[in-house]
DNA sequence: GGCGTGCATGCTCATATGAGCAGATGGCCG
DNA sequence: CGGCCATCTGCTCATATGAGCATGCACGCC
């Protein structure tokens, strides 16, 4: 054998085989005949420029998937189920794929929840504009943290709740109160309260949780709401805060970075997210991947929809090898 | 039928075929399974998938070629064969890639020629260091137009025939004169020379001939070669020479600019290269376009060797539609 | 309401393709 | 120089796939 020669030969070959096949769709025997080799040895060729990477196929859709991330995520973090979209250029764009991915999940999604608890925000709102009138019966949602009373964008949350249970000729049980109390026996009070407190009630019955998370920052919407100010957002980072969870503000280390705060925080706890069967985490760009590490590796979530990118920032987690071996027999590009 | 939706419901299908086909390496069977449909449905999906152009195939290497190009250019121009690379950003590249390939081309093409006419230039000496030895047997060379003997780079033009023929085991003759004559009568002399006449006639006599052609401008190898002064060329610009085959500056109707100047040009005739079997055009990049354009339009070439760029600009010609309807059955992404 | 008409569907069957295997080839080392 | 090992090659056979056809279904037209 001539090494470099005859793998250049080979490689030259693979190409015209792969043009051949794949833009002149000509059957393996015909580019044999006109490759003068056998169709044994096309076959191999096509293998072997699938193998490096020389032919590339790429579904180009809005609503495609990165299938391949999505079991690398699934296995690395225990997940029930994961969704990953490829990311648009644009970040509008980006929410607005991920909020209809999720949404295509909660349409497909099997068993149909009785009782969807939901959280609530700019991501679980445009998730809930993303279903389709109909797109199940009878789903009931109730609200699994406080509302946004105080916020200068009224209902934003109640809205959110009812446009997923109408849509699913539901009903919506919203939780009347706010999501952070001043003061520790106003929170306790409240929740002592029949209504709220039967809603808090029902809300540990639900039979899946749709959720996203903010970032510890002064755009989140509790700034927004009034809840919490620039200062306290400050104090929450120095204590090591990355992002909240339904309301609780969560360290890189999963655990609640400030507990006073968190006593007075209304709503589903931490453990009620973890302990359940299906709680599905949709979150995407670029700002929240801390937050969204903290969740995944922590098992606060059992589904995640989410991002190209943030996909591939949660797997390329230095502590361990990243290397991509799919399971599969698939392309592997990677060998170069 | 619910037109908008089921057609929606089938693109979202597609997409999802079409990940679990191409990036998972299922079975249209097992697909079917996934997707609750008949593996028929899945192969149609797969189908429209790539007639909407949702599924994108490409072939990522240096020596990739486009086909279907190549197929159009042959169909449009009448041309015997079309060889037409993908462009590289970089435009050093792209001369390497087209000369590359007229190398592969000329290393392939058959009946092998026994004598190869060649004409000289930056892009033909490129085509001849791209040639591996031993590419051929028995390939004589003689050159179809006068030397660069002024030169600044002396020997060029001789370098490029020897180099070829070297390669193939031949031998190279070298054409002893000027390419353009400062007076007719001297042009006449020379050309009447028993050596020069001789080797213009075995020029006459080559089964192929291989040139490329040169701009109308002052970056011209005519100028940097002192044939030609800056006014000259400004001169042949006034009067719509787009650029110069083997020495002969043409119109973009194919016709000699100054028939004065080309009496004064020593070499083979555009008819010659019209009416043999074998003539390769190796050309690439924008600037030359135009003089691309004007030889093709007007048979001058039985071969284009090309990038993908300069083969788009010669279909996209104004004057005839430029409809891509391939007489194969092959591929039908181009309807997109 | 009856009846084409056009399109999607599920099938049969021929063909294309990939897995696995036995033999050939050619370099390499003793 | 001969044997050994690794690789490549061409094959058989099971499987996957696409072409073509009959059927079913919904719609529009009479």
């Amino acid at each position: 054998m001539v090494p470099a020669e005859s793998a250049a030969a080979n490689e030259l070959l693979a190409v015209r085989a792969a043009e051949l096949y794949y833009e002149e769709n000509k059957t393996q025997d015909e580019i044999g005949a006109i490759l003068r080799v056998t169709r044994w040895k096309v076959g191999r060729l096509l293998a072997q420029a699938r193998e490096r990477g020389i032919i590339r196929i790429e579904i180009v859709h809005p609503r495609a998937r990165r299938l391949a991330l999505e079991r690398d995520l699934s296995a690395r973090f225990g997940l029930k189920d994961a969704v990953v979209v490829p990311a648009p250029a644009d970040d509008v764009e980006l929410q607005a794929r991920v909020s209809e991915a999720a949404a295509d999940y909660l349409v497909s999604h099997r068993p149909v929840p009785r009782l969807l608890g939901v959280s609530w925000g700019r991501t679980l709102h445009q998730v809930a504009e993303a279903l389709p009138s109909g797109w199940s019966t009878a789903v009931n949602v109730v609200q699994i943290n406080g509302g946004v009373s105080l916020s200068k964008r009224p209902g934003t949350a109640a809205a959110t709740a009812v446009m997923i249970a109408q849509k699913a000729g539901g009903q919506a049980t919203l939780l009347p109160s706010p999501a952070i109390l001043e003061r520790l026996e106003t929170k306790k009070a409240i929740e002592g309260d029949r209504t709220v407190g039967g809603v808090l009630g029902m809300a540990r019955g639900a039979s899946a949780y749709l959720y996203s998370a903010g970032v510890a920052d002064t755009s989140s919407v509790h700034v927004d709401s009034g809840y919490l100010t620039a200062p306290d957002i400050a104090r929450l980072v120095e204590r090591g805060a990355v992002g909240d969870v339904i309301g609780r503000y969560i360290t890189a280390d999963g655990t609640i970075a400030d507990p006073e705060l968190d006593a007075r925080t209304l709503g589903l706890g931490l453990e009620e997210l973890r302990n359940s069967t299906t709680s599905i985490l949709v979150i995407g760009g670029e700002p929240k991947h801390a937050v969204a590490r903290a969740i995944v590796t922590h098992g606060l979530c059992s589904v995640l929809v989410t991002d190209e990118h943030t996909a591939r920032a949660l797997l390329d987690d230095t502590d361990s090898d990243h290397d991509l071996e799919p399971a599969t027999t698939a392309s592997r590009e990677d060998a170069s």
